[in-house]
DNA sequence: GTCTATACTTCGATAGAC
DNA sequence: GTCTATCGAAGTATAGAC
């Protein structure tokens, strides 16, 4: 018994993603995530202890949310070609749904993941870990070329983080006219990763070697 | 005459820009600017005008040097493919030289330029615009397969930006041995990333295409 | 669990002497 | 151009009533 109804703790979550992805932690006021869940800001040092608590806990959620996508991947069927494809799409699909990912992500990165603790650093780090595993059978099963498997990891989701999380600056870019970057949708850039990978994963083809 | 000695302009904004890298606007604070340059904070003030007017210079500045390197690059000599293999080598050397600059860039991509002025969004926009001229003459002469130029400079670039930026949480993963993330040198990634843009960019080769 | 009020700290920025 | 001193605004966090 006792339904707890959890809801201000998974609203104030809700906010703190907002928050946390426009400004950064340091930019990230605790009185404004506290307006955007309408709770308390007590409220909220009750449930998270604080800031950096309620950070690390948002994060640990979302790297652990995206990591089992990863790994239903990684353990299903399906050809490593046809896995590589769906982990672009999955993580593409899961940047969409959690539309504040794609700058947290950067942000971290930027960061050195200075306010991280073991635990959600350890969570964070089951992303390449999977993605590098179904890279590393790949190669093993020679489906696919010989390469380390975090190069592979970074040449296929940087491109789709960075994409994502840029489409702010890219319309102010955009609004200068000096290029036009709103060209295409993100379909389409999901899309041509999934093909440059696949191009870039394939075996072979020495004939796109070195041509200076 | 009057030799300026513009000596302290210069150390505060060398000062800024690892700040800045570490911690970002909101993050950075002027008295560490101010005792990392050794100046007296006032300095700083009489100089740059504020926090803003101090990252706006700075961030001026790097693009402004990039993409003349961008540029001369463009402007060059040689295939369509080693100047894209040239605008790849180049940008990992600038950030080599300017070990901040990756991380700005992530944060400034995050954040959507909301700290930037219009000059300085335009400085920037130059980089995405020289990259994918070359992309689009590389197509219009048919030696690149069609693509919107933009797709090509993200996935070029996002991986070089991405894996430079985040030496420090890979080295803090590593430590945690869920993934050994040091494997490689950003030497060999560097060629990696080569290899695969050749690789994504070439024409023909639809033997690579949809195997599900 | 929830709210008000507030303690305590830090930070960006400037005044004003030299 | 350079420095000291300081103001005023914000910000995180908590005490304590309900």
């Amino acid at each position: 018994m006792a339904r707890p109804a959890r809801v201000s703790p998974d609203r104030i979550l809700a906010a703190a993603a907002l928050e946390f992805a426009e400004r950064g932690f340091a930019g990230a006021r605790v009185d404004r995530i506290a307006r955007r869940a309408h709770v308390n800001k007590a409220m909220l040092y009750y449930h998270f202890k604080s800031k950096n608590g309620l950070y690390r806990t948002l994060l640990r959620r979302m790297f652990t949310l995206a990591a089992a996508r990863l790994r239903a991947i990684a353990d299903g069927a399906g050809s490593h070609a046809e896995k590589v494809d769906r982990v672009i799409a999955s993580m593409a699909a899961f940047m969409d749904e959690h539309a504040f990912f794609p700058a947290i992500m950067l942000r971290e990165v930027a960061e050195g993941g200075v306010h991280l603790d073991r635990e959600t650093l350890t969570a964070l780090a089951a992303l390449p870990a999977v993605v590098g595993a179904i890279v590393h059978r790949g190669v093993k099963a020679r489906a696919f070329r010989a390469m380390p498997p975090m190069f592979a990891y970074f040449s296929m989701l940087a491109p789709v983080i960075f994409f994502l999380a840029g489409t702010r600056i890219r319309k102010e870019i955009s609004h200068l006219h000096v290029v036009d970057m709103r060209e295409s949708s993100a379909d389409d850039f999901i899309r041509h990763m999934q093909h440059a990978t696949r191009r870039a994963l394939a075996r072979g083809s020495a004939r796109h070697a070195r041509t200076s």
